[in-house]
RNA sequence: GGACCCGUAGCUCAGCUGGAUAGAGCGCUGCCCUCCGAAGGCAGAGGUCGAAGGUUCGAAUCCUUUCGGGUCCGCCA
């Protein structure tokens, strides 16, 4: 049988309502569903089956309810069906069947929760911070979103490729190059100052954090002073572009990304598949993209509108190459090709995703910051028109972060070179808490990460409460002699109502991946978890009080190796989703 | 001017893609414990789900309008 017992029961409804209503199609039933109540008094579960059928079926929902929860009486996993309300059937499930579920949990261990195989290739996006310096806070909630998010679709039966989209293409890297020019002058010994220097170049001096000291200094040790030009006021000088920017630039980006895979690799995230947008626009990818639109007549040269109300100081009417994205439900056509030839950033990321359809994903998924929110509609569009209108793009935004610290803001700034990196705040409550606080909200909302939060020991602090209730489970085990063939312990011993909800709530795991999964929203596995935890501590509480109710029972092996299915499987579930969320369970506290 | 996101308990937030009497933590109030199965436990008060219409058996959830907050808006990425 499934895994996911609701699925289950509705497997068990639908037989009985084909039974009842053999004249009906089959796709009648479809919005039939089986969940829990929110009233736990209702039961474990609830069908709205009766609701749903009644039109089509001509008969009235309460009294098909009744005749459905008579058959339901049948089916050996439950104890009682009854008709509620206008049509609902309240299950009651059987409590060896809820205690049957700890021998399925503990034989599929950590693998608890996975789905089968679902076909078709899932592409999930994350990160893709430009290459000008190390990761910072509102990297960091992208990237462990994204990771979660991809841990969750690959737990829910997805085959999944995690993928980095390198922005190195465009003026920020030129900006960049232009910064690290500066420390290799800085390094060869030049007396010009910052500001003077700021005051030679395009742009002025946009990246000034010391990260790019190394660079300066790698690039004085490979070239000495070749790439630069002798000057009798302030020793070396700058040369001309065309004797260092491609080289500087070459050589700044890889070693900025070497960066960033080292900041990921301290956060436990990884990609699969790291694609540079230099290399596709060189391969030619953004001219093929292009082609292939127009081929289907959805490019033209046209003028835009101005923006309605606020209007520009420097607006002007200006024909430009468009893509028709009105076509595909966005507001207005957009740009492909600025004035010098070169594609704008969003033409690129076309051809970042004529290059995905290309390698055959059914699905693209993307994690972004807010601040993208207004580039949703016309990705969408262009991924609409490449695939035929065949493969969807969900997109995830994630909000801001405000890191507190002390009850007081810190702000960050990248391109000043002052900002709290993804390290700084690893090195300072470590990286499973990061990871895991991180998640502990919608994506869609802004989140305050209190680093004084973060580490405390409490039960405000959900990181510290679900690794307390693993810890637990560990602890007990381990006083227990590490016992092993539990799965096939008997169970009988396990009826106190606390020990029942705990079953329960591992049950729904299941059922949780497969909703979170399709709604792209791994925050569901954090609180999931915090309500199993929940569970198990009112139990372990219970056992403080009560004495029969503690794990370990003296001169009462069977009794206490039931219990102990009960706390392994626990244990197992706790890690299940850790695993998701990418972060390592933990044997004790402290 | 327009688009997108968010408005749920005093505070911070969930709410399982439309289900029944809307939940959790903190805070507050009242009891209990001070136990290494430690880093507390139990119970209670607290809500017209921003507002007004609509869709239907049924709405915090979907639609329209509106108020408030955020993000964004032609060659920045």
């Amino acid at each position: 049988m499934s895994q996911d017992i609701f699925a289950h029961l509705r497997g068990r409804v639908i037989a009985a309502l084909r039974e009842l209503l053999p004249e009906l199609p089959g796709d009648a039933f479809a919005r039939a569903t089986v969940e829990p109540p929110r009233e736990a008094a209702h039961g474990d579960m609830a069908t709205n089956a009766a609701l749903v059928v009644g039109k089509a079926a001509r008969q009235p929902p309460q009294k098909l309810a009744a005749a459905l929860a008579e058959r339901l009486m049948q089916a050996p996993e439950v104890a009682e069906a009854a008709p509620a309300g206008p049509g609902f059937v309240n299950i009651r499930l059987r409590e060896d069947f809820i205690r049957a579920q700890l021998p399925a949990i503990l034989t599929a261990g950590e693998d608890y929760g996975q789905g089968a195989p679902k076909p078709g290739r899932v592409n999930v996006e994350y990160v893709s911070a430009n290459p000008t310096g190390p990761m910072h806070v509102g990297h960091c909630r992208g990237a462990v979103v994204g990771d979660a998010l991809a841990g969750l679709l690959a737990k829910a039966g997805h085959d999944v490729t995690r993928e980095y989209y390198i922005n190195d293409a465009g003026a920020q890297v030129q900006a960049l190059a232009y910064a690290a020019y500066w420390r290799y002058l800085q390094a060869l010994g030049t007396t010009l100052t910052e500001d003077e220097y700021a005051q030679l170049i395009p742009g002025g001096l946009q990246y000034r954090g010391d990260y790019l000291v190394p660079v300066g200094e790698a690039l004085a040790r490979h070239h000495g002073d070749a790439l630069a030009e002798a000057n009798t006021v302030h020793g070396p000088g700058m040369a001309g572009p065309d004797r260092w920017f491609a080289e500087v630039r070459e050589t700044t980006v890889a070693m900025m990304m070497a960066m960033i895979r080292d900041d990921l690799a301290a956060l436990g995230v990884r990609h699969d598949i790291f694609v540079s947008e230099a290399a596709l626009v060189a391969e030619g990818k953004l001219d093929q993209a292009e082609a292939k639109l127009a081929g289907q007549g959805l490019i033209y040269r046209g003028v835009l509108e101005p923006p309605k109300g606020k209007t520009p100081e420097d607006w002007e009417p200006r024909e430009q190459t468009l893509f028709r994205a009105t076509d595909f439900g966005d507001e207005v056509d957009r740009p492909l090709r600025k004035s010098d030839g070169s594609g704008t950033y969003f033409a690129n990321d076309i051809a970042n995703h004529l290059g995905k359809l290309e390698r055959g994903f059914a699905a693209l998924v993307h994690v972004w910051g807010a601040d993208h929110g207004g580039y949703v509609k016309r990705m969408q569009a262009a991924v609409a028109a490449l695939s035929g209108r065949t493969v969807p793009l969900d997109v995830v935004l994630t909000q801001i972060v405000h890191v507190v610290k002390d009850g007081q803001p810190v702000r960050m700034s990248k391109r000043a070179g002052s900002y709290i990196t993804l390290r700084d705040l690893i090195d300072e409550v470590g990286r499973d808490a990061v990871r895991f606080t991180m998640l502990t909200r919608k994506a869609d909302a802004q989140m305050e990460f209190d680093l004084d939060l973060v580490v405390q020991q409490s039960r405000d602090n959900p990181v510290f409460y679900v690794q307390y209730a693993h810890a637990r489970c560990r602890s007990v085990l381990r006083a227990a002699g590490e016992p092993t063939g539990l799965a096939t312990a008997p169970l009988d011993a396990l009826s106190d109502p606390a020990e029942l909800a705990l079953i329960r709530r591992m049950a729904a795991w299941p059922r949780l991946v497969e909703a979170a999964a399709a709604a792209r929203e791994p925050h569901r596995v954090a609180f999931f978890l915090n309500d199993l935890a929940a569970d198990f501590h009112l139990l372990w509480n219970k056992g403080r009080e009560d004495a029969s109710l503690r794990f370990i029972q003296e001169g009462d092996p069977e009794g206490t190796r039931a219990r102990l299915a009960l706390v392994a499987a626990t244990a197992a579930v706790i890690r299940s989703g850790l695993g998701v969320m990418g972060v390592a369970p933990v044997e004790e506290m402290r």
